[in-house]
RNA sequence: GCCCUCGUAGCUCAGUGGAUAGAGCGUUGGUUUCCUAAACCAUGCGUCGCAGGUUCGAUUCCUGCCGAGGGCACCA
């Protein structure tokens, strides 16, 4: 329909002696249903270029419209309003066709192709393996799920991969920790001492380290161990402490993810970059183009190349790497992997890490404009009006499983999804849990559970959906309204896709549910004559698929009872 | 000090350079012989942080200031 109107303001504008070179004209829904059902600022735009005021051109543009003339089966009216704005309103013959479209589509209603043939590749959730998945990582885990989800309506295949670290400081001490506990199931007596200050003291095993992990989990991984292996391990090696900690993690991590619908096409481990020998190539690459450096021993980027402050260290004096050079090693294996597009879901306290890793990759040749970065804000916890303090070393956190067990896993999902990612989001735990009924993830479901009940209770009474039915027949206002909401699913999942942005697909469907609920308060179907009945029947079941497409975007179960 | 994000109704937040800035919650009142009352209808609620600039037009873009959060390690 834009497409269509866009042709006839072009012809329209030639008939007044043309437009500037690639003028465009702008269209948008109005808000305020009065002004039609989609407007053009053409006038407004051209009014330095006519010399004249927007008013006029609008005048003259409509009559040139009108003289076309427009298609009647389209458009039903275009009127001037306001300082220069091109009303249009859609013709009844329209929206039945627009209708029959959705009800074609089905399932696939909302599929857009804008991403056709291109391959991307998301990253989230990536976090090392030593302890559950907390509600700050449950942000990450349903965005970058959804974002994923997005981009496949939106034509792209599309894979989800984890990228993990076994090999740093934070897994020793995560080891440490378990070895510790496991001496103390081997010999009870053994001494202990306590750890922290003020309200964070915690008596452990004399063993255990200063900045260990406190988490119950690590009694528990050493308890499993002790129960397997008895007092048999050595405990001069700590490296069955550390993969038996790994494994059991690992493994709680990905049935948290499950829970949550979320599957992983792949784990990346950052220790192939040293196996392959990448990142050291990746240095010799930076000195040959003079980017890398020695200093004080250790290696040093050239960041300062790229219009920053400081140079940084690559790797240091200790012959470990920082994060950066093997995150410039993942990304270029991304990128030789043939993905179009390399999506990295981070929190905003990586906000600054990822200039020097985009600087590095396009340095070595590669298209850094293909990685694109979606930050979100933290999630501030609160409880009892308090916020909450997490730290997982200090065990001072909730897990994304009590989440789910107290609120439920829909309304988990839905309540990440509901905000833009770049607001903090605050995340009142005992609202969620006394108020839960009012979340507005319910409201969307007891709008799609209510339209399966009437079409059952249709099929009893022996009314079918299947088959012709006469759309044009839905002239209410609110079956009008409902059908142009409905419209704008495509749409809606395209600049959700294009963005980065879930929760606009969150806000449309509850304007799809508030459309339908009003049509259901004014419009009865069952007890209707059959012909009307059966239209609006498709009606509903149209929106039904609306709601059901939308929400399983979105990773949330569609229910056909409450 | 420098960088990033945010500042919109009592609260939590939407808002694509456009017309009278919206929704939920909360407030108050009403609605059920009727396909799900987990609902609906009505109701009030605003110096869009402040000041400039660009524009026919700015909550939206730019600059400065104020306020909140985050980041500025040989941590990630």
């Amino acid at each position: 329909m834009q497409a269509y109107l866009n042709d006839c303001i072009l012809s329209a504008l030639d008939a007044m002696g043309g437009a500037p070179d690639g003028f465009s004209p702008e269209f948008e829904q109005p808000a305020n249903p009065d002004h039609g059902d989609l407007s053009c600022n053409a006038a407004m735009q051209l009014a330095r270029h006519f010399r004249k005021s927007p008013r006029v051109i609008a005048d003259e543009l409509a009559g040139h419209l009108s003289a076309l003339p427009l298609d009647p089966k389209r458009v039903a009216s275009v009127e001037v309003a306001g300082p220069g704005f091109l009303n249009f309103r859609f013709a009844d013959a329209h929206l039945a066709d627009q209708l029959k479209q959705i009800i074609d589509a089905g399932a696939a209603f909302g599929k857009t192709t804008s991403g056709t043939g291109k391959r991307a590749l998301v990253e989230f959730v990536s976090a090392n393996p030593t302890g559950p998945l907390t509600v700050g990582h449950g942000r990450n885990a349903v965005l970058g799920d959804t974002v994923a989800n997005l981009l496949e309506w939106a034509g792209y295949e599309v894979d989800r991969e984890y990228y993990f670290n076994d090999a740093g400081r934070q897994m020793r001490i995560l080891g440490e920790s378990v070895r510790a506990r496991y001496m103390a199931h081997v010999n009870p007596d053994i001494p202990t001492k306590e750890i922290g200050e003020g309200e964070e003291v915690l008596t452990v095993p004399e063993p255990f380290p200063e900045d260990g992990y406190r988490g119950e989990y690590i009694d528990a991984i050493a308890g499993d161990l002790f129960e397997t292996h008895g007092g048999d391990l050595d405990t001069a090696d700590l490296d069955p402490f550390k993969k038996a900690a790994e494994k059991q993690i690992f493994a709680d991590i990905e049935a948290t993810l499950k829970r949550l619908g979320i599957h992983m096409d792949s784990f990346f481990n950052e220790r192939t970059l040293y196996e392959t020998n990448r990142v050291w190539e990746i240095i010799e690459a930076f000195r040959e183009k003079n980017l890398a450096y020695d200093k004080d021993g250790a290696v040093w980027f050239k960041t300062t190349e790229f219009g920053k402050e400081a140079d940084t260290v690559l790797v240091k004096s200790t012959g470990e790497p920082t994060y950066r050079l093997p995150d410039i090693g993942y990304h270029a294996d991304k990128l030789e992997r043939g993905y179009d597009l390399c999506i990295d879901i981070f929190g905003a306290d990586h906000i600054a890490t990822f200039p020097d890793v985009l600087d590095g990759i396009r340095s070595l040749g590669y298209d850094a404009d293909k990685v694109d970065v979606v930050i979100y804000q933290f999630v501030t916890l609160i409880r009892s009006g308090e916020p909450v303090k997490m730290s997982t070393r200090k065990a001072t956190y909730v897990t994304l499983d009590e989440l789910m067990d107290e609120v439920g896993d829909d309304v988990t999902r839905y309540f990440f999804l509901m905000r833009s990612p770049n607001t903090h989001l605050e995340f009142d735990l005992d609202l969620a849990k006394e108020a839960s009924d009012k979340n507005p993830v319910f409201y969307l479901q007891y709008a799609h559970a209510r339209i399966c009940s009437i079409l059952r209770k249709a099929e009893e009474t022996g009314l079918s959906r299947e088959g012709r039915a006469d759309l044009g027949l839905l002239d209410h206002p609110t079956e009008q309204a409902l059908v142009k909401v409905m419209m704008d699913l495509p749409e809606t999942i395209d600049r959700a896709a294009e963005n980065r942005e879930p929760h606009r697909l969150s806000n449309y469907l509850r304007d799809v549910a508030v459309a339908f609920t009003q049509f259901y308060g004014q419009c009865r179907i069952i007890g209707e004559n059959d012909e009307l009945a059966k239209a609006r029947l498709q009606l509903a079941d149209a929106a039904r698929q609306v709601l059901a497409n939308g929400l399983s975007v979105l990773g949330i179960s569609a229910p056909e009872r409450m």
